[in-house]
DNA sequence: TTTCGTATTATTGTATACAATATAATAGGG
DNA sequence: CCCTATTATATTGTATACAATAATACGAAA
């Protein structure tokens, strides 16, 4: 057993209070109050807070930080940079996976639209839902990643998707997106494994390009908020 | 005049040792000598180092930190991340750049032109003539950048390129590269300002593909190093 | 000479005191 | 009552002492 460092405790604690909205968007974090709560120091909660900062989870002026939210102009502008980056390694997947990836990728396939199919009864079985489903989206996309072998490229969409994580939650809530969502990677994932190229990378595009307007909708709907400091 | 914090002026120091080589890849940086040299305290020394981790300049293994060197399939990652993201920036740049935008990208292109077709005459004059290129070409890409519209892009792509500007200076000795180069840059320019999102996007892709493939010659030549840690 | 364990040293990790700065509160003049 | 200058407070920024850990040097046994 390797003992964690006190910084990455402060880490991944602050990140879940953020992602969780324990901590609002918009809220005020300091140093001190957040080392009294978790019991360490300011120096590691400093640390965790720049790391925070970088990746988006944080805004800072003056020094004095608060939650971060994407702007609607933001998340699109994720979307785009997704649509590229996913699209291309859609291509590289296809080009590249072994028999092994595609294995894989068929079991997971398999996973999500049997997932896909069921429907929450109640808010405490929805909450699990869509913890699974997007663990099962991870997996897939995941895999994807690997056959793509870019790691870097890999680490660049992840930080893009730490950014929007919390309005995901609310995309779910557009009636029908989880079965057509499930649909739309059946098709990609179809392309990947019969090594076609071009219209892996195609499918791949138009599923972020249906994802962003979907949220766009959504997004005007909830009257989400124009400016993100 | 604002003064600068320490951990800037730590960053921006270090930074320069590194990319001016004055540190050498594989070199060991210590806090303790940094702050030193600096004439700082260790606190922004450390923060600044780990904001240099976080950006690919700095390896740490055990928290012992080293200057990085990527490997030779990093740098093609880079350049297979730079080929989908600049190539979709480009057609979005045609698509939705200002015509203020497009003369400024005209002047760029002709002082780039220009450049190209003068010869620095002794390794001074060299020094010189490659940092006025990487500056040109960096105005060029800015301007494209801001005309694609994502900032967050625009990011990425700068980060990138921090990574690997220690190797861009010796892709520069490759015989005719900065003439051939401006061509390149000449023919998306001219793709953008028509508006022809399409060849524009093409036309980039194809600048990267050229660029990595010189690039791989390049450092085969050399003998670069195939592990970075 | 090699190898293993132990002591020594170098370096990072954390807490904290103090300095610098930004924000909030307050009081006084219009 | 509102505005501004000034003071007070909260918060971050930096240096540094001490703790924890990793790398190194050293010496004894095989």
């Amino acid at each position: 057993m390797i003992k964690k460092k006190s910084r990455d405790k402060a880490y991944d604690n602050i990140r879940d209070l953020i992602l969780s909205m324990k901590i609002m968007p918009g809220q005020s974090v300091t140093e001190n109050a957040l080392s009294d709560q978790l019991g360490l120091g300011r120096t590691p909660v400093r640390e965790a807070l720049a790391r925070l900062e970088s990746e988006g989870l944080i805004y800072s002026k003056n020094g004095r930080k608060t939650v971060y939210t994407l702007t609607i102009e933001e998340i699109k502008e994720i979307f785009d940079i997704k649509y590229a980056l996913e699209g291309a390694m859609a291509k590289w997947a296809a080009e590249r996976g072994t028999s092994a990836d595609k294995k894989r990728l068929r079991s997971i396939m398999s996973d999500m639209k049997r997932l896909a199919k069921t429907r929450p009864e109640n808010e405490q079985e929805r909450e699990n839902y869509l913890h699974s489903w997007i663990k099962i989206d991870k997996a897939l996309h995941d895999v994807i990643f690997k056959m793509a072998g870019s790691e870097k490229a890999a680490r660049i969409v992840e930080k893009l998707n730490i950014q929007w994580h919390r309005t995901r939650i609310s995309v779910y809530a557009i009636e029908g997106r989880i079965l057509r969502s499930s649909k739309e990677h059946e098709e990609f994932v179809n392309y990947i494994i019969e090594g076609n190229a071009e219209k892996a990378e195609a499918s791949m595009k138009k599923h972020f390009q249906t994802l962003k307007s979907e949220i766009e909708n959504v997004m005007k709907l909830f009257n989400y908020p124009t400016t993100g400091g």
